[in-house]
DNA sequence: GAACTTTTGCTGTGTTGAGAACAAAGTTCG
DNA sequence: CGAACTTTGTTCTCAACACAGCAAAAGTTC
């Protein structure tokens, strides 16, 4: 089976394929209306992408009252991995050409352990979801990464949480590693990618996307683009003031909002109630393992633990607070709110929206749905494959985009 | 004479004349190159432009080595008019086709008077401007209105300051008066467009202009484009809360920016100052008038006043705050401060800075410049003309761009 | 089962635009 | 001063492509 040439000749062929990721297979009829491309032109263009085996002929529509329409669709050869790296743990997923996933795997790491023990650990899971047989080739990767990347260089730039990453050439090794283009992000943005192409955010231009997990960060998207900033590091809120003479952050200032209500600032503030004797389901958690996470805490939620409910109306509330001012200031036209302290769902979203429809205006809010991550842990790794997918579903650079 | 033909008639067209405008006039070879079109197409290009009378020769550039290259640029007939409209004053300005300002005209005015007053105040400035037959034809206006307008509509939505407008059609009417398309934005969004274009912006792809005037608002330009967000309200940051229990504000809520750091709160304190008997100089000129405007404050920071100073000082901290949030978020290339407080320059600036260089991330601020606008006064009227001219040179709506 | 509809594949035609070739206008160097 | 070289502007040719037309295929409707 001959490989898959690595990309489009042309513009045409990049807006086909990127068209029949975005919304699945279509007939050659629909094509030509959605690219406004001549039937002539088209049929030739789609002779040739089925001969660089990127599309194949996916059978016949049922007839509206006339000749049998024949499908194209994407290869079904064609794949894309998504790799997640958080803090403590790896995602991987292998998708299709349409992005939906075939397989996924995860495994726990300690991102301090540095990059060449964490990157060996995400190939080892690709190599076992790959055993089966179900990826024989694959045609990119997109690896997401918590905290500061430089896009440009495909790599993190002084992560604080990260040692040993700075630097570290992660598009380079994994291009190596896998022979197939590859695409690093912040590990926030990819899943903004992701909520955009297969979530809640599907038909949405301007959105915000809130993580909330062991800090606090959020993917902005603009115009179905995501906005990465000048130097890259738009997005980074965990570290926005909200006061004056606040708890102490890692970052070395005081006051941040990661230092009221992060995953972390949670364990902390569930630990000293524990201490304290305040929640006995607390004190039980703690004194069981002799210590308390973020996870701990949504599960005294679920079971209503008012302390716990009460630490995460807390949370809620902070970063409501900081969202109310970036709705004011960026007027999207929906947020997400993901992360692992969102599985603890209505109450966090209760306080959210509460902060943010008290303090914005109207005029931003009146139509601004503030919901939950529909991917959830997925987001990311679809993020990923829709980053690298972008690339190699377009023209070269060097070659023009008009 | 006859009259420009109202459009340019394809794409081409409308990016041939839009470089002219943003980069001067241009020989046939360079537009070839930044166009990427063949010299044939240009020629036929340049010909139907110069039949329209939208461009014409512009004699010989000297010689590089070979023949002389002939000049195209846009039409010495052509003007844009952009007007300005503030809280107590309205400024008109003629521009070239370039967006040169060819003649300014101010009027004393109070917004709260409503539309019609106004608008008519304006038409009689761009009346006794064109008296002189400089602007024989006009072919665009675009107009600034402080408060939140639907751009899709060309009216002010539910704007605070202004009693009177909410719902007005100021496109319609001005459009009407003048017989050409009109364009209506807020006026902080074409305070940007005009530092975009001739300012200090020029070369920056993602900056926010931070306008400290009677009130305080925010332009944000993503890519090269104003982001006005789904509702049009974006960058409306004057009632983002700093404090939680802090001083009323007109809008209804306590603790907002603009309670704190607008011309309306620095002259509230200045009042308060004087009457404390705190600073003599603020005393003097309050017992002259019965009242301290935002510029009594910066006169006196400019002879030095001490407790001027500390105002001016404060306001600045309390903007440089909040400003820091949005550098961290958004990660801009430059930040342009303006409005009329930020004549007082040197202090205010230096305090904003501060802030937010010690609180934003340092890959975020690292290259941030925070500078005064370059065009002050003249920046709203020029954005006026851009934002008009934008759509002057482009092809009519319904017909693509691709 | 006849008439009609819808879609595809193919062909021919006319238009558009890129690139080559050529002419014109200027500079530089011997 | 003129030959060689550079740059610009114009004309010509060819390829690409949109569009229309037609036949075939495969259904639906009456």
């Amino acid at each position: 089976m001959p490989r898959i040439a690595s990309r489009p000749e042309n513009p045409q062929q990049g807006r086909l394929l990127r068209l029949l990721r975005d919304s699945g297979p279509h007939s050659r009829a629909e094509l030509g209306e959605a690219l406004k491309l001549s039937r002539s032109k088209l049929a030739h263009e789609i002779d040739r992408l089925t001969e660089l085996e990127f599309v194949e002929s996916g059978g016949f529509a049922a007839s509206r009252g006339g000749r049998r329409s024949s499908i194209v669709r994407l290869s079904k050869h064609l794949r894309f991995v998504g790799v997640d790296i958080g803090a403590t743990s790896v995602d991987v997923a292998i998708t299709d050409g349409q992005l939906d996933v075939l397989g996924h795997g995860n495994a726990e790491i300690g991102v301090h352990n540095g990059p060449d023990a964490v990157l060996d650990t995400a190939l080892d899971l690709l190599s076992k979801l790959r055993a089966d047989g179900t990826a024989p080739d694959i045609h990119g990767a997109g690896v997401g990464i918590p905290g500061p990347v430089s896009f440009r260089d495909g790599a993190p730039v002084a992560p604080p949480i990260m040692p040993g990453w700075d630097q570290y050439p992660v598009r380079e090794t994994m291009s190596q590693a896998l022979g197939v283009p590859v695409q690093v992000d912040n590990d926030v943005n990819l899943m903004a990618l992701g909520e955009l192409h297969a979530g809640v955010a599907r038909s949405v231009d301007d959105f915000l996307l809130v993580k909330i997990g062991t800090g606090i960060g959020c993917g902005i998207v603009v115009g179905g683009e995501l906005h990465r900033g000048v130097s890259g590091s738009a997005g980074d809120i965990g570290h926005i003031q909200i006061e004056e003479n606040g708890p102490p952050c890692a970052c070395g200032n005081s006051g941040c909002l990661e230092a009221y209500a992060s995953g972390t600032a949670l364990a902390r503030d569930a630990m000293a109630a524990a201490r304290a004797g305040s929640s006995p389901r607390l004190t039980e958690l703690f004194e069981k393992s002799g210590a308390l996470s973020a996870a701990d805490v949504t599960d005294a939620v679920s079971v209503g633990d008012p302390v716990a409910v009460q630490l995460l109306r807390s949370g809620g509330h902070r970063v409501g607070q900081v969202l109310a001012s970036l709705v004011s200031f960026f007027n999207p036209g929906l947020v997400v709110v993901a992360g692992g302290v969102a599985g603890a769902g209505h109450a966090l979203l209760a306080e959210m929206r509460s902060a943010v429809y008290r303090r914005s205006l109207p005029l931003a809010t009146g139509n601004l749905p503030i919901v939950l991550s529909e991917l959830a842990a997925a987001a990311g790794v679809v993020g990923g494959a829709r980053l690298i997918s972008d690339q190699v579903l377009s023209v070269p650079r060097g070659i023009e985009e008009r």
